[in-house]
DNA sequence: GTGCCAGTGTGACTTTATCACTGAACTGAG
DNA sequence: CTCAGTTCAGTGATAAAGTCACACTGGCAC
C-alpha cells in the first residue's frame, strides 16, 4: 500500500492528484536503485524495507554512507533532480522494499503548493547532513575496534555478512575487519563462521 | 552592499519586501557565527568574505567540514531553523565578511512564493551533501601526505597557519602534520618557520 | 634581560592500511 | 560423489598514521 507520512500532510485535493501520478516500485533485495553517474528521474519515497547508500572512491574502496528505511525520503535524489548532475553514490536494496516515485513535475508542484511538504523535505535534508557530519567525525577520529563492536551490537545475532561487506560498512580494509573479529573471538565475544557472526551473551 | 544572487531571482515586489526585513551583519575575522549547540534564528546568506565550518568530535578532535564564500547559503542553518535542533558544528569567520540574515518568517514566505528561491536552496543543499560525501571518502581512504600537498597547493605562498590549525583542516593530529611538513622541507618543497609555510617554486 | 608559553620537533609505541599469499568452505558440472 | 573453480577468511611482513611524552625554541610581556 502507498503510505508515506509526507503525503499524509498534503491537502486532500493535492493528495488525490499526487496518488494518481505516483507509481509504486517493488524492490527485491540486491536490486540497484541507482548507480553512481546515473541521472535522476524522480524523488523516491521509501514506503517499506531498507536500502543502503554507499559510495566508491577513486581508490576503489567503498563505504556505506547511510541507510534509508520506511517513511524516509531519498534526499540525495533531490540534488540530482534539481541540478541535473548524476548521482555520486549508489543505492542497494537490502530488504524487500517498496518505494513511490515522485516525478519532477509533481515534486515542483508539491513544493509550490504545500508548506508541510516543504518542511518534510527540509527536515529530511537536515537529518542527512547531520548523519554525514557524524560519519566524517567517526571515520576521522574513532578507533576501528570500538566502531566494529558498536556496529555489531546494533544488530541481532546471528549476523549474516562477509568480512568484506563489513569492511565497506566501516570504510576500512577486509584484513582489518578479519583481525579485529578474530581478536573478539579470542576474547569470547563472538563466534565466527563463513559469512556469519554470532554474538555471545 | 546587499547583493546575493538568490535574492536577484525574486520577483520585484517580493525582493523589495525582502530587502526591507533583512539585516546585514558585518563579521570580523575570528568572530564565531554560531557555536555547536546554539539555536538558529535565521538563514545567513554570505555576501562577501569567507567562513569555515568545523566540528569537534567527542574525542575533542576537530575537523573542517567545508567553507562558505561570497554568494553561498548557510545550508546547515536551514535544518536547525526547521527542526529547532541546535547546530552540531561551529562557524568561524576567516576573512572580513558580510552576511544577510533572513528571519524565519521571511524564509517561509520566500519558499512559499518563489520557485527560483526554492531552486537555489535545493541546489545549495545538494552541493553541501556532495561536499560532505567527498570528504568522507577523502578522510576514509586517501593518504595524508597527498591530502596535505593538495591542501598546500591550493593556497598562495606564504601560508600563515600553525601545524595545529592545519591538522584541523585535514582531520589529523598535529604531530602527523609536523612530520609530513618536515619531510616536505627535506625534499625542498617548502620552507618552514613559526606559524608560516613558504612553498618553493 | 627574564620568564612564560604557544608552537614545533622527535622518539617510542600502538593502531590501521596495504600487499602477498595460504588454505578452507562452498558451488556446480559431470 | 568427485573435482575444479570461486568466494571467503587468516595471517605475516611492512608501511602509514595516530598517540603519548617530553624537549626545545622563538617571540612577547614584564
Amino acid at each position: 500500500m502507498l503510505h508515506h507520512s509526507i503525503l499524509e500532510t498534503l491537502p486532500r485535493e493535492l493528495q488525490k492528484d499526487a496518488l494518481e501520478s505516483i507509481q509504486v516500485m517493488r524492490l527485491p533485495p540486491g536490486k540497484i536503485l541507482f548507480r553512481a553517474g546515473e541521472h535522476c528521474h524522480g524523488l523516491p519515497l521509501m514506503l517499506s524495507g531498507g536500502v543502503k547508500v554507499q559510495m566508491t572512491g577513486i581508490s576503489g574502496n567503498s563505504i556505506v554512507l547511510y541507510r534509508m528505511g520506511a517513511d524516509d525520503i531519498c534526499t540525495l535524489s533531490i540534488g540530482c533532480l534539481m541540478t541535473g548532475y548524476g548521482y555520486r553514490a549508489e543505492a542497494i536494496v537490502e530488504d524487500e522494499s517498496e518505494a513511490a516515485m515522485i516525478p519532477r513535475g509533481l515534486f515542483d508542484r508539491l513544493m509550490d503548493q504545500s508548506a508541510a511538504f516543504r518542511l518534510g523535505i527540509m527536515e529530511s535534508y537536515g537529518r542527512r547532513l547531520d548523519d554525514l557530519m557524524l560519519l566524517v567525525e567517526e571515520v576521522a577520529f574513532r578507533r576501528m575496534d570500538e566502531r566494529l563492536e558498536e556496529w555489531l551490537n546494533l544488530r541481532r545475532s546471528p549476523i549474516h555478512i562477509t568480512h568484506q561487506e563489513l569492511a565497506v560498512e566501516l570504510g576500512t580494509a577486509r584484513e582489518v575487519v578479519s583481525r579485529l573479529l578474530k581478536e573478539l573471538e579470542r576474547k569470547g565475544r563472538v563466534r565466527l563462521s563463513r559469512g556469519r557472526i554470532d554474538l555471545i551473551e
